[in-house]
DNA sequence: GCCGTTTTCGGCCCGACTGTTTTCAGTCG
């Protein structure tokens, strides 16, 4: 774990320590807020004094001293104390959905609970109903969120997100009286991970669409259901590596499942509804802070003129003095329009215009591709195919080098008489450039895993590390440093070798590689396959403010592969990429005077 | 605890749904 994001659990600790303990709810807000800027900070704090500290929003003097102690002294004192203050077993009770700071508070003070075993033992032989207001049915809904969670329900990949909402939306489209589908929340912004599918419907039977959203196929329970909101779980199957809604289930279920959320939006309200439900929230929160200091007040339903009134003003025949598109509520704000990807207040608000963000159709090659040689299920011609087909003027062929053993890498020879078969494809090709390249491991120690001679004869270099992947970060520093600096490397393949949900990969010093293969006119990949999106999109953000390249690839092994481009470039608009910085967005002419450069 | 183009004090986003109440607290997004 990087210090950065060991610092954000300690704040973010002490926030829900003090939720527990019944401190000021806006002290633990403030906490909660320092601990997300510092987990989407790319420098590492240890680098930051004091002053540099300060100038991070949502971080003041109190705050700024605190990180300041954990770095010196690798723990804070406040923390500590409320440790011993508050049983570490009330925070694991936190994190299960439906129980929040109030609930488990009020079951720790009534009958002395600390565990979540205890709090199961209560729930069984029903000692839980002596808490206050805690009914039969919110112990029922309880034990059933702990049986969720304790199955493993985690965040969902983007990629196997994303095509069960499309298909919702799609399916929602098609139901009587319905004018406008779409999907909202994280997945709309493009996380690489989403907790649950916001599905937004505008509608003149918001019955049938009700009764259509929580009787669909998959469907194996119906959470709440009133007249604007449902919320349904629903059970997903692995299908060819994407995941779908499942037939219809029984009670019994306890596969994977998601949650979806369906909203009923008054057609007037279009706009201010996708606005909001998209989120994040920070964004939400600082633009109805705007609205506020213009003497408006932003919710879902529009933008209205503030009158201290308690009752909302979409009650009171108010009309919205802006609601029905996106554009007109930011235009109406003062701000242009931001794309979905960068709403999570990191300074989209201070935009003077809509940027130009890397889009689909900028892209024009993959650079990172296997074939049969490695690992890969395409021949040479098959891939370049699939390449023209996609309306790309170049294919790079990088297969596996020879330590990938597990990946049926290349010795020298087979690299040598593999380099030939694809110098000859690339002669009878047409309308599509053929790379000879590899994917060359980065050994622990930093050295690459052919030789230079060997590497001087390919046209395109993509080092990436495979193994080692629980390295110090100091020592991941070094060793993705030399491979940076290395004459012959064109792009660092997958910098960390994390995969999400599944392996953390190398914490390098991200500013120290940047500063490097700016330095080197290194090319920092995003690799798009869904499970890796790495870099990762805070990563992008530093490496853009300081005009490092980056490329997106989708690591090609198979026909499908390609189509991860889509999550690729999600990612990069989160990290503010645009198309100047990416070489797949570059012409052919420009792309190939950037790799003879380092030949 | 943070923040400030009316503020260094007094605010801090806003609404839906559920369950336990009988007018509202808690949670979520």
């Amino acid at each position: 774990m990087s210090l950065n994001a060991a610092l954000a659990q300690r704040l973010e600790d002490i926030a829900r320590m003090m939720d527990l303990t019944g401190e000021d709810t806006f002290k633990a807000i403030a906490h909660s807020r320092a601990a997300r800027a510092i987990d989407a900070l790319p420098p590492d704090v240890a680098t930051l004094d004091k002053k540099q500290l300060l100038e991070i929003e949502g971080i003041g003097q109190k705050i700024a001293d605190k990180i300041v102690e954990f770095v010196q002294h690798g723990h804070i004192k406040e923390h500590d104390e409320l440790r011993a203050k508050v049983p570490p077993g009330l925070l694991e009770m936190m994190t299960i959905p439906g129980l929040g700071p109030k609930t488990v508070r009020s079951i720790w003070q009534t009958l002395d609970i600390t565990t979540l075993p205890a709090l199961k033992k209560a729930l069984d032989d029903g000692s839980i109903l002596t808490v206050p207001r805690m009914g039969q049915k919110a112990a029922d809904k309880i034990k059933a969120s702990i049986a969720l969670t304790e199955q493993g329900a985690q965040r969902m990949a983007l990629g196997l997100a994303l095509p069960i909402a499309q298909r919702i939306v799609e399916r929602m489209k098609k139901v009587k009286g319905v004018k406008e589908a779409a999907y909202a929340g994280s997945l709309r912004r493009g996380r690489e991970t989403v907790g649950d599918l916001d599905i937004l419907v505008s509608t003149t039977d918001p019955i049938a669409a009700t009764k259509a959203f929580t009787t669909m196929p998959g469907v194996v329970s119906v959470i709440a259901s009133g007249e604007t909101r449902s919320s349904i779980r629903l059970a997903v199957a692995e299908d060819v590596g994407r995941w779908e809604a499942e037939g219809q289930r029984g009670d019994a279920f306890t596969g994977p499942s998601i949650q979806a959320d369906l909203r009923i939006i008054p057609p007037a309200s279009w706009g201010a509804a996708l606005m909001y439900f998209t989120g994040s929230k920070d964004h939400n929160i600082r633009l109805r802070g705007h609205a506020l200091d213009q003497g408006l007040t932003l919710n879902e339903y529009g933008l209205f003129p503030e009158d201290k009134s308690k009752t909302p003003p979409q009650d009171r025949g108010i009309e919205p003095v802006a609601s029905k598109t996106e554009e007109e509520i930011y235009a109406r704000l003062g701000f242009p329009w931001i794309p979905p990807e960068l709403r999570e207040d990191r300074g989209e608000l201070s935009l003077k215009e809509t940027p130009r963000l890397i889009e689909l159709a900028d892209i024009k090659c993959e650079l990172h591709a296997h074939t049969t040689a490695s690992d890969g299920s395409m021949s040479i011609e098959e891939l370049a195919a699939l390449a023209k087909a996609h309306g790309y003027h170049t294919i790079a062929v990088t297969d596996h080098s020879k330590s990938s053993v597990q990946a049926n890498g290349l010795s020298v020879d087979r690299l040598l008489t593999h380099v030939e078969a694809v110098r000859k494809a690339a002669e009878k090709a047409k309308g599509i450039t053929i790379l000879a390249g590899s994917e060359v491991d980065i050994l622990a120690d930093g050295r690459l895993d052919y030789e230079d001679k060997v590497l001087k004869q390919l046209d395109v270099v993509v080092a990436s590390p495979h193994t080692a992947l629980s390295q110090e970060p100091e020592v991941a520093t070094k060793r993705l440093l030399a491979a940076i600096r290395h004459k012959y490397v064109h792009i660092l393949g997958h910098p960390t070798g994390r995969l999400i949900n599944r392996r953390a990969g190398l914490s390098p010093d991200i500013a120290t590689l940047i500063a490097a293969a700016k330095e080197h006119h290194v090319a920092l990949e995003l690799n798009a396959h869904w499970m890796r999106l790495d870099l990762r999109d805070t990563h992008l953000r530093a490496a853009v403010e300081a005009s490092c390249l980056i490329s997106i690839n989708c690591d090609t092994h198979a026909p499908g592969d390609m189509d991860n481009i889509v999550y690729g470039v999600m990612t990069a608009r989160r990290g503010w990429v645009t198309p100047a910085l990416c070489i797949n967005a570059w012409g052919a002419k420009k792309l190939d005077a950037w790799l003879k450069a380092k030949r």
